[in-house]
DNA sequence: CTGAAAGCGCTTACAG
DNA sequence: CTGAAAGCGCTTACAG
């Protein structure tokens, strides 16, 4: 592996000139630059990271923390995150912490002992608010999306619309008996889980148009979690007219239910999701849809801003960005939704 | 932030002995190395891993080469990678490189300019031939989950199992008229991808037991694909009494497009998937279970013991083990499958 | 525009 | 068991 100064070497330049050179700094003729650029690739150098990151102080690598990476929300975000970090040639560093609790937090903590990178991004869920206190006085910058949090920047869709839009649809519809179906969050770190969210946001809706209220309902937040759950509590007469899920994956395991159990969706049952996973519209789900790889993306560019001004005011000159951006839901009307028969 | 220099200090020894007795190098006295610590844990000391590595050589990172992260079986991978990367105290590198073609190879370039990895571990379908020849000469342990190659170690299903497995049991109830759909795949890398296997196993076993030989039926890899081009080949008379799907999304599609149809499953349709993802359950789908997770964790094992005997024995001593690993498959007999009808 | 030199913060023979 | 010193391979003021 030819190192720099075998470069420099062979090209008649300081190691200094070839370093310049290379990295694309001014100061270098053009002369000397396209020679040494032409030596290093006949040579096929390539830089020791090690030895920049210790000269520099930086990594060029992005870190992500995240609970899961096998369930569409947290892949998409973090092919976002992986697809953006590309284009700024940054490396991703992945962090799966998996269930907070069930060892979760211990690979959070040996993520603050070792883990080495110039910007971070947490995915909700899997961390609580003194974690986030910590990251935070890391001294780089740290969004983290899927909640909105006090504690750094954040990403995520404005959960308390979508909740209102999607509850909104079927009150429209004449729906006048709805239920709300939420999925369980494994960890409650700030004081609104997106879930808790759209829960809300269902009340106010109901409140406001004087529906019947049935307890919310809350569910593993998984398909077949889900189902398993529906299964007993569709199977009765009076069951509601419609039901607003917290996501599309117990949307889908609420109408497999209530197919397996003969009642026809959306004749005599609505259903309505949040996410629009790819799966949504063959089986025909109405949901609000968002795009977590485009909040990946955001909250790269994000990062990527505020390196570049710490560097440049060199440090801890300004408050940092705690700012929140809410993403707006969208509705996406397909079958399983239609007016209660009377 | 202390360095290892303020450690040795406060702890009135050299930087040598402070480094020994924080690495836990033998050749300290039991006293020195608990003060060490200790002085070490009031400063807060974290070595730097940039110095490390500069010093080392090593980087106590595992790359992973993916071509999606946001589908269950990559993302399962993934996470067995990053859960058994974890316990070594390894760190995960991840390159999403997408589909082949559409920017995945760029990043695959940029990868091999400045990945910098002890082991690196590639999950099919992102790369060809000859850049896994290039990965195996990188001077590391590479292996490859998800199709069995000359060029590196590998791990994955027995996938000529698998598919016999599943059109056996389609025989076993009777059919004798079964139509396979092979779920496509975005790039040829091999003689045989996974899906060409599971493919040829059908065919082998249809031939073997004289059944009708149906051309095989190629869709998407996704179910929404396998959907959409169902519906069309299903809604004639002269249509199979079972399937065979390359995968369960494949098969799900199918089901679904069967219900649409209003064909009955398993009274006039049998299906048979591969994987066993979480909504296989649900959905009362038969199928062959596979557990990427488990692939994952092998994979980072083994890569882990390759790291140790190269240390061993100082390089490129013996050939490297380009071993292949073949999970056997297990059938999962759910409701989508029955006799055929007289 | 170019070069000599110091420095980034560790590890590891080597000597004692 | 311990320490002084060299070395890992870059970058970057500083001087010219």
């Amino acid at each position: 592996m030819p190192r720099l100064d075998d470069v420099a070497r062979a090209a008649g330049v300081s190691k200094a000139t070839a370093s310049r050179a290379l990295s694309g700094a001014d100061g270098v003729s053009p002369a000397t630059r396209t020679k040494v650029q032409r030596v290093a690739d006949e040579l096929g150098f390539r830089a020791s990271g090690a030895a920049r990151r210790l000269a520099t102080g930086l990594t060029r690598t992005i870190g992500v923390l995240t609970p899961s990476v096998d369930r569409w929300y947290f892949g998409s975000v973090l092919h976002g995150i992986a697809h953006a970090a590309d284009l700024h040639e940054h490396d991703v560093l992945l962090y799966d912490l998996g269930a907070f609790g069930h060892g979760g937090h211990e690979k959070f903590e040996r993520f603050m002992r070792r883990g080495e990178v110039d910007g971070l991004v947490t995915i909700t869920w899997s961390l609580v608010g003194g974690d986030l206190t910590r990251l935070a006085e890391l001294g780089i910058p740290v969004a983290t999306v899927g909640e909105p949090t006090p504690h750094t920047r954040s990403f995520c869709l404005d959960d308390d619309a979508a909740g209102a839009q999607a509850t909104e649809h079927l009150v429209q519809l004449g729906h006048t008996d709805l239920l709300h179906i939420a999925s369980q969050t494994e960890v409650q770190p700030f004081d609104a889980s997106s879930s808790d969210r759209r829960k809300r946001a269902f009340e106010a809706v109901s409140a406001e148009h004087g529906l019947r209220m049935r307890p919310v309902r809350t569910v593993p937040t998984t398909l077949e979690g889900a189902h398993a759950v529906a299964l007993h509590f569709l199977d009765r007469p009076d069951r509601p007219t419609g039901i607003v899920a917290g996501t599309d994956e117990v949307a889908l395991g609420v109408m497999l239910a209530a197919h397996q159990l003969g009642i026809r969706v959306p004749e005599e049952l609505s259903v309505v999701g949040v996410d629009d996973v790819p799966s949504a519209a063959p089986f025909g789900l109405t949901t609000i849809r968002q795009d977590p790889a485009q909040h990946g993306e955001d909250v790269v560019a994000w990062i990527m801003g505020a390196m570049r001004s710490r560097g440049r005011r060199g440090g801890d000159a300004s408050q940092p960005d705690r700012s929140h951006t809410g993403y707006a839901p969208e509705l996406v009307v397909r079958a399983s939704t239609a007016p209660p028969r009377p």
